[in-house]
DNA sequence: AGTATCTCCTGCGTGC
DNA sequence: TGCACGCAGGAGATAC
């Protein structure tokens, strides 16, 4: 289920192996993703990859001929394969990228929500990622912006925060946490949130994407190997997944209801 | 134009 | 033991 701190880290991890690499070929064993992939990218031979970057969930690929955009969707996963070409192949890894000197990035998508597209033209104008709004963890994603946002909609605020087109990377469980952290009700219409909330909110999402990041970081190691797991639910959660159980700050029993059928915790007394 | 609902897919947990 | 079911989740497509 990756979030954008297991995107950004997933990002982090492939790169020191494939930046200035040459990538060989790559395979296709199932095409049928959120999107074809395109046959295209079957032909691809001996292309040096230039760069490794995120926008929002979104990884792109630089090379020296195009670049390719990775979405993992809700299951998918990259991992780094070292020196184990035999490696099995089991049933939900789709794709690789193969690189010389033994190396192997390998899609697995049990839940094939994720995509893979092959640009020639600049990625950032695919279709994909051409209307997506301010990344959370840059200078342009303020109070004022999200307030002035705000203003103009009348959806529930949870869902609000969760459109890539108001902000990038906030997935259903930073959602929760970072309402909770700004003790704002999940349900509350964006158009009646005052600029302080919006502040606070802006703040607490940077803050608890910029954690969850750092913990990936710590679990890095452990995620490039074949067996790796990224560690996701190290970051400790105070509301997510925590339904029925005492709120940490008032020790009522945090409530749980559904927002555009989202699970939605929340505290009753804290939240408002 | 803004908002609500539908849809893609598989694995897992639960209840009968 | 097996089956049916609900749920998890990102985000574009479609319907109002």
């Amino acid at each position: 289920m990756p979030e954008l701190p297991e995107v950004e880290t997933t990002c982090r991890g492939i790169k020191q192996y494939i930046e200035g690499q040459q990538l060989t070929h790559v395979i296709v064993r199932n095409h049928k993703l959120r999107w074809p992939i395109s046959s295209e990218i079957k032909h691809l031979k001996n292309i040096k990859i230039e760069q490794v970057k995120r926008r929002g969930k979104y990884i792109i690929i630089e090379t020296q001929q195009g670049a390719f955009i990775i979405h993992l969707g809700m299951s998918g996963r990259l991992n780094v394969i070292m020196n184990e070409p035999k490696k099995e192949v089991q049933k939900h890894d789709h794709v690789d990228f193969v690189f010389n000197q033994d190396i192997i990035i390998r899609y697995t998508d049990p839940r094939r929500f994720g995509s893979i597209f092959w640009t020639k033209t600049n990625p950032l104008e695919h279709f994909l990622l051409e209307h997506l709004g301010p990344e959370p963890l840059e200078k342009n994603f303020t109070g004022q912006y999200l307030y002035k946002k705000s203003q103009k909609s009348r959806l529930q605020i949870k869902k609000f925060i969760m459109d890539a087109k108001i902000v990038v990377g906030v997935g259903n469980i930073y959602a929760n946490e970072a309402l909770f952290a700004s003790r704002i009700l999940p349900f509350r219409l964006s158009n009646t949130l005052r600029l302080e909330e919006c502040n606070l909110l802006v703040k607490n999402i940077r803050t608890i994407l910029k954690t969850a990041i750092k913990k990936g970081g710590t679990t890095l190691k452990d995620f490039l190997t074949p067996e790796g797991q990224l560690g996701y639910f190290s970051q400790k959660l105070l509301v997510y997944g925590r339904e029925g159980k005492p709120c940490i700050g008032c020790g009522a029993r945090l409530s749980s209801s559904r927002i555009d059928n989202r699970a939605t915790v929340y505290c009753n007394y804290c939240q408002n």
